[in-house]
DNA sequence: AAGTTATACAGGAAAAACACCCTTTTTTAA
DNA sequence: TTAAAAAAGGGTGTTTTTCCTGTATAACTT
């Protein structure tokens, strides 16, 4: 029997070594590896195409590269990899978010072994799973009120994270390898762009639309 | 071979039952039942001495009861039980209390599965009485996380949350009713306390803290 | 009563942040 | 391939922030 095989990205890594076991326990699935966030899967991803799963397991808070813009890589890169969403927070618009950028799935940290596995077997047979929450949600959705979505590019964004630190504008200049009148400008495009007067209205930006986790 | 018992108190199922199966794969511990908050913990407690285990591996983020009511629960009618706290945050404060009200130890959750074992064959062998040895041993992966609380007084506090928007410091003074010069004071001692070297790092501080909701 | 401490406030210099307008290079798309 | 758009970099001047070193005053302390 051909077991299909999972990959598993979070950074807390009791929580991801429990999730592995649980996985292997499962008659149908294999853990090929784990990783502690979206960064680490890349460059497996890149490596070598026998460390391409059949499905992904993500969290969503984690450094460096966070779920959304993982999974986000993944749709566009690895089309064929289903990923399934796991979290502790139950919050819409991250769902939302999840799901917008391909997720097949969302599964809440505090849902039990069997859903799990069930979870993993419509994903791997099927091609989808979703919870009855979700659909509610997606049912609000449609109805309508989620906020414009701003999307930034990878350069704005990383600036954005820079600027949530303690660093002037030329330190980050140095940081992006970039000159400090680029930044100048990155700044002056982010301001317009999410209708901010200063630093400090980046770095709430910043904050309350989980773009940098303090 | 006699096994230690432990109780594993989380919310979240998932999480839970992955870390059963993990500490039932210990030699030398077995899990006897798992609680979804501290209130289901006490009825079991007090259902019946049998239900009373060696040692609890405790979430501090919990509904109906939480973490540290729990744990001063525990130290007060059942001083003989050890309780390990288990967490997703490192934050400071958290772990402060977890301790201050009687936990042994202090795991993040993103420890390795052996860190645990190790953890929990220490707490087994030296001992209900002998809790520093372990206390240092695990302090060690949070060493450095550990401030001295730090409490503003309520000018500090208002300015520190202005400080989060994106008025000047001219502007915040106007609000305030107070100097500009004043405010200027305000933010000089912040910085030297809060030990941060500008504006920014106030606003992160805050957030961190929850001082400033978003 | 004299000394200590905390608070509100000042002047001024230097650094950083902000604003605006402009050029060159690189990408993208028709 | 060529026109348009986007990204990177630049100049200059203003405002804000940051970092000093001080002073006046009230409120405790002993």
């Amino acid at each position: 029997m051909i077991k299909y095989s999972v990959v598993i990205v979070d950074d807390h890594t009791l929580l991801s070594q429990a999730i592995e076991g649980m996985v292997n326990s499962f008659a149908k699935f294999k853990v090929l590896y784990t990783c502690k966030n979206g960064q680490e899967l890349t460059e497996k991803f890149s490596a070598s195409a026998q460390f391409i799963p059949d499905i992904v397991l993500m969290d969503i808070n984690m450094p460096i590269m966070n779920g959304i813009e993982t999974t986000e890589w993944i749709t566009e890169n690895h089309p064929s990899v289903d990923v399934m969403a796991l979290s502790v927070e139950d919050e819409d618009t991250t769902v939302l978010n999840m799901l917008k950028v391909g997720a097949i799935g969302y599964l809440l940290k505090d849902t039990e072994k069997a859903v799990l596995e069930k979870a993993l077997i419509e994903i791997a047979e099927n091609g989808f799973y979703h919870t009855k929450n979700i659909t509610n949600l997606l049912m609000q959705s449609v109805t309508g009120k989620i906020k414009p979505e701003i999307t930034l590019k990878d350069r704005e964004l990383t600036f954005l994270r820079l600027a949530c630190s303690e660093l002037t504008y030329k330190e980050i200049a140095d940081q992006m390898n970039l000159s400090p009148k680029t930044i100048d400008g990155y700044r002056d495009t982010l301001f317009t762009l999410l209708s901010v007067k200063n630093r400090v209205g980046l770095v709430m930006y910043a904050v309350k639309n989980k773009l940098y986790t303090p």
